[in-house]
DNA sequence: ATATATTTGCAACATTGTTTCATTTGAAAA
DNA sequence: TTTTCAAATGAAACAATGTTGCAAATATAT
């Protein structure tokens, strides 16, 4: 699905910097930091205004943020089978990071589960990172 | 046991931020942000000696990390008894982050499992954050 | 008590994230 | 097509967070 579709099918306008973060993302096969972008972006970079759409585009579900640590932030773009559910702002896998190669991988497989969790608790989403080893860098 | 022995047990030097941070610590039930900790530390808190000495704590196995989203930061004491586990850098449980009162909480009995990964992937470490609504805040 | 490696605290800097506000623009209606 | 208006942009200014170099201070072993 394009970016205009994708924007379109959310209900939020088409902008130049929206386009230019979903098609950067389109390009990679995995989530990507604010830097990677802004080089695909080009000229239509604009920090605050980059800030600002991916709030937007977190908010209705089109991109989901990886906080691997505070300052390890990588972004990716949510398939669009599972739109609906992210629209419901859940996760619905698990991330690896890799520690030699920095990369972040979608583990599509790999469920977030239901923990079970003490009494008077009550989950509403969870995130799961996993670190190690990419299977890249596993020569 | 007491911050002294708690340094002396990791072979690092007792200094007055250091103690300050495992005191502060110490004197709560679930961990805490840097600003909390600033407040209990008074007049000893530096705020860089006070990065260095998270790092070392960190990397000697007293303290973990928690971060929650990347404005998000908690740091725990780690269990005595788990000390072993912690200084092989390992997440032992999950940690619970209450969406209504912004606390963070160790979930000791919520143990990290072991993820089946794809094909190539290793995993050295997982961190899970579960955020809801913790059991203060469901009245 | 002294020696020495570690730690501290300051200055200065770099990065990251936010708010306000005037201007521009996308998209819907006339 | 032109008009209209809420939404989005981008600049300035700020706030918070994190890092590095370096001289002075200090914890521990001898």
């Amino acid at each position: 699905m394009n970016a205009t579709d994708i924007l379109k099918l959310h209900n939020i306008k088409k902008t130049a910097g929206r386009l230019a973060i979903i098609n950067a993302l389109q390009e990679s096969t995995c989530p990507l930091s604010e830097n990677e972008i802004k080089e695909l972006m080009l000229e239509s970079y604009d920090r605050i205004t980059f800030y600002r759409n991916i709030q937007t585009l977190t908010a209705v579900g089109i991109i989901h943020k990886i906080v691997v640590d505070n300052t390890l932030i990588r972004y990716g773009l949510n398939c669009c089978e599972t739109v609906h559910e992210h629209s419901a702002h859940r996760n619905t896998h698990a991330h690896f990071y890799c520690e030699q190669c920095h990369s972040v991988v979608c583990l599509q497989e790999v469920k977030i589960p239901e923990f079970c969790l003490p009494e008077g608790f009550i989950s509403a989403d969870s995130d799961i990172i996993i670190k190690g080893k990419c299977e890249k860098c596993n020569h």
